[in-house]
DNA sequence: TACCTTATTATGTATAGACATAATATCTAT
DNA sequence: ATAGATATTATGTCTATACATAATAAGGTA
């Protein structure tokens, strides 16, 4: 009735995860090369390959060319959290998105932010400082700097109808961006931006992007209290 | 001198990421299938394969079967963070890992506790709050909980000596987890444990995890004031 | 011993060909 | 027209083979 099935990279990683787990291999050690892999699981290297390179990928174990492939012997277990743009966000709960800017001038970048953004920062920037809106409820104020240096389309762009976000993705290209989650209480311009209690904490999301080195912008997004990032593993 | 070089899977992904940004091809419709874009860039379907399969997993693009592969009209970026064994993050910054138990009972699940792990949590649940230190320096407090019938194991385990997380990383296997990031003000068992101001906004981690739809432990994590998380895409 | 050159080796990638599978499109009998 | 069987098609995966590359080990020379 059944043929015989052939061994899948999926079964291959399966048996490996056992075998990490029962500690047939030991963290930090070495296990077997692909080919002696295949060898045991009667498949191809290839099937191996596959396999061994997603377990890598998902931080369970480290491969180096030569040296072979050895258990992490502290699983970085990691989390791919998905960074919504915010009216998809927004929408996605049946509400309204609706977007105001606060403030649009030029500037030259205080000292501390570049330092954030490399030593390319020395030029003008355009600073933004605009709301998002959930229906009739604030849901996030974002402070916005964009190095007119790299966007200079940015100088005649007026902010008033499209949010930096959307603008920038549609516009500009990026090739490295850092993220940075962390916390801040309320101070008197957010509690009133945001409509909560001075003080109040508030979950807050930094993003810098690069093209090549070169700094293209930094944002400051505060969100609305208790909003919560949420993923699964 | 230099050979023919073959376009690699790299090669592939670039120029087709540059196509997606250039709006070649408009986001929502559907792209070109492998065959015909091996015979355009000259290279194997594997090759292509492989390109658009990283695509995919990256949420630039999605893949059916026989439906073809279409530019995603919101490329849901996604970062990956690194979540830390806590032991290890600390003492990557050169200070000193301390580790104590506050208090160990046994309880039956609060209301909130059991609508968060699904309804397995009828049974008796072991409650562990503890500190983690960095040097003399509060880091993290921890609210664990335990589920006693998926682990009867930890009822026999004092907890004095290590910590729940490592303890049931290496007893106890998991299939899923679910993680939270948000923020809270500090009350006031927060701020003497972890000497923060009363109000302080902390970065809170909730973690939690099953064995096949069987919950087995939630834990929420609350760090230190300017505690952040970082990471870059 | 210190330093440079040269194997050696495990992983990394490319390829052509084959079959599997899921989802859609088409055809057929009622 | 409609429900069910069948064909078609794009992606998904496995195989065997080949060559590339990085890192280590081994060997030889000053």
């Amino acid at each position: 009735m059944s043929a015989i099935q052939k061994t899948s990279y999926v079964d291959v990683k399966n048996a490996i995860l056992k075998r990490i787990h029962d500690t047939v291999w030991a963290p930090g050690s070495l296990m077997p090369g692909e080919v002696a892999l295949s060898e045991e699981f009667g498949c191809a290297r290839a099937t191996v390959n596959r396999a061994l390179r997603e377990l890598a990928s998902d931080g369970v174990i480290e491969r180096k060319r030569k040296a072979g492939t050895r258990i992490k012997s502290s699983p970085t277990r990691q989390a791919k959290f998905v960074i919504p743009r915010i009216r998809e966000e927004i929408e996605a709960t049946g509400f309204d998105y609706r977007y105001a800017l606060i403030e649009r001038t030029e500037e030259t970048p205080p000292d501390w932010m570049r330092a954030r953004m490399g030593r390319k920062g020395g030029d003008d920037v355009l600073h933004l400082r605009c709301m998002h809106y959930a229906g009739s409820r604030a849901f996030q104020y974002e402070d916005r700097w964009i190095n007119l240096a790299s966007v200079p389309k940015a100088r005649v762009q007026a902010f008033e109808d499209i949010n930096p976000n959307e603008w920038l993705i549609r516009e500009v290209p990026f090739s490295d961006a850092e993220v940075i989650f962390s916390t801040v209480n309320a101070d008197q311009m957010l509690s009133e931006m945001l409509n909560v209690p001075l003080g109040a904490a508030l979950f807050t999301l930094e993003r810098i992007t690069w093209f090549k080195a070169m700094p293209l912008t930094y944002a400051k997004l505060y969100f609305h209290a208790g909003y919560q990032m949420t993923t699964r593993l």
